[in-house]
DNA sequence: GGGTATTTGTCCGTATGTATT
DNA sequence: AAATACATACGGACAAATACC
């Protein structure tokens, strides 16, 4: 073997996690005892122990132990739906049809300048002014998702005045909208990418400082009977707790179960 | 600050690197030098080294130094589409539209017994016979997805004996099985997580050894028009580089651009 | 190709701090 | 308070990769 030391160790210990041999939870040996099975510094065990907490394997405590990551139970969100339903009302029943209990937070609501993913995606020129109405979520108490849509400051001006109330709206904006300035939603954007958190989610989400775990960016751009964007709604979810499910054309149900594999 | 001296290390580095002071594929001072300049043991420079790198921030090339990464321009792939279109017709489509050449590999084709996940969306007990058609894709020769399609083992033997050549399907496999079998692809659910790479994929696309790139997984299941699964297909793309789209109802064209973006 | 300087990678030992039990 | 276990920080030595002459 041509490969270092620390990897050899790590080697030997991700064979025991995935053998089963070592349980998801259970403690690992303590650093001094490793030192001493493998005859390495330390040091060196450590290195072992920090590549395998980068590829997700183990976690430490300080002053307990080394342990098995426990997988968290994945929450599966369906993505395709009603064109012309709101995102809060689907997320919302969604949650309730699986047992789990959703709750989010009083929206805060800002008028601010589009940033420019915002612009691009309302066609207007960076800087522009927009509502955005930002909401955390849980899901059986645990945070699950930050959201923040953003709207055309013109529509508050225009009579869709609520839109400006730190408030949920009820019935959705969607509806909201429709009632108020005769915007009908006929169809949505979703656009996903993943990236490393930023303090902010990581602290929301209680995720490692180190950037190990990334978020899913949801770009969600709704469209209106003219085929104008009237709002892009961007979410974040922490990618190891969430996946996403997309329907095109006749799908029998149910969801498959969201069971672990390996390929 | 209560903070340690290599987060403090790593705070300076990665203000420098988004205030724009230190550009993309720019080298930082060596750790020599970061050593003198924040009068660190080398040791401590290197921890703070490591934790921009799981951050993403910068890379290390032994023997040359250490560099601001550079972003890799993303690919954007459109999920939704035809219900009765196979995927890689579709891939293929999109790609050639972007100005980009796609290419793949001639498919290996192997009888295997299902694993779990494959017979759940298959809806067959785990260990039955399934044909596997894998591929590696490339954009512009550098890899792009490895995408494996399951299929039940008694296709080839009621009249689809192409399925077991190891030659791409002219047309598609979907039309294929229109042809040869009666079978009618009338939609599909995609399932989208996030893990990390194997050994084996980590080489392919050439992702770091440690497990800092994601990929996603994506498993599409394909419903013939009796609204029993017919195939099953996984697809693995490398997060640093794709992106994936959805429409639904009415959305007018084209698709946004891909720039890069903050919350 | 060979040799040398530079730079990061691996490995060791030690000391002290901090979190948990 | 004491013991245990991981976290931080230092110093040193040699290996391996790269670039340059």
């Amino acid at each position: 073997m041509g490969s270092p030391m620390y990897r050899q160790i790590a080697e030997s210990l991700r064979e025991q996690i995935e053998s089963g041999k070592l349980k998801p939870g259970q403690q690992l040996p303590t650093e001094l005892e490793l030192r001493e099975e493998y005859n390495a510094s330390r040091n060196t065990v450590r290195d072992a122990i920090k590549w395998l907490m980068n590829l997700d394997l183990v976690e430490t405590r300080p002053g307990q132990g080394t342990f098995v990551v426990q997988k968290i139970a994945p929450f599966a969100t369906t993505l395709s739906g009603d064109p012309g339903s709101g995102d809060g009302v689907i997320y919302q029943s969604q949650v309730s049809k699986e047992g789990r209990t959703p709750s989010s937070t009083a929206p805060q609501v800002e008028i601010q300048n589009a940033m420019s993913a915002v612009a691009v995606e309302l066609r207007l020129s960076e800087g522009t002014q927009v509502v955005s109405r930002h909401e955390k979520r849980y899901i059986d108490g645990t945070p699950w998702s930050l959201q923040t849509s953003f709207y055309l400051r013109g529509f508050a001006a225009q009579g869709a005045e609520t839109l400006l109330f730190a408030d949920d709206i009820s019935g959705g904006a969607v509806k909201y909208l429709n009632e108020s300035l005769g915007l009908r939603q006929v169809g949505y954007r979703d656009w996903i990418t993943v990236r490393s958190p930023n303090a902010t989610e990581a602290e929301f989400f209680k995720l490692p400082a180190d950037g190990r775990v990334a978020v899913f960016e949801n770009f969600r751009t709704a469209f209106d009977q003219t085929g104008s964007p009237m709002r892009v709604t961007v979410t974040v979810f922490p990618t190891d707790r969430n996946q996403f499910i997309f329907e095109i054309g006749d799908v029998p149900g149910p969801q498959p179960s969201t069971e672990d594999h390996k390929s």
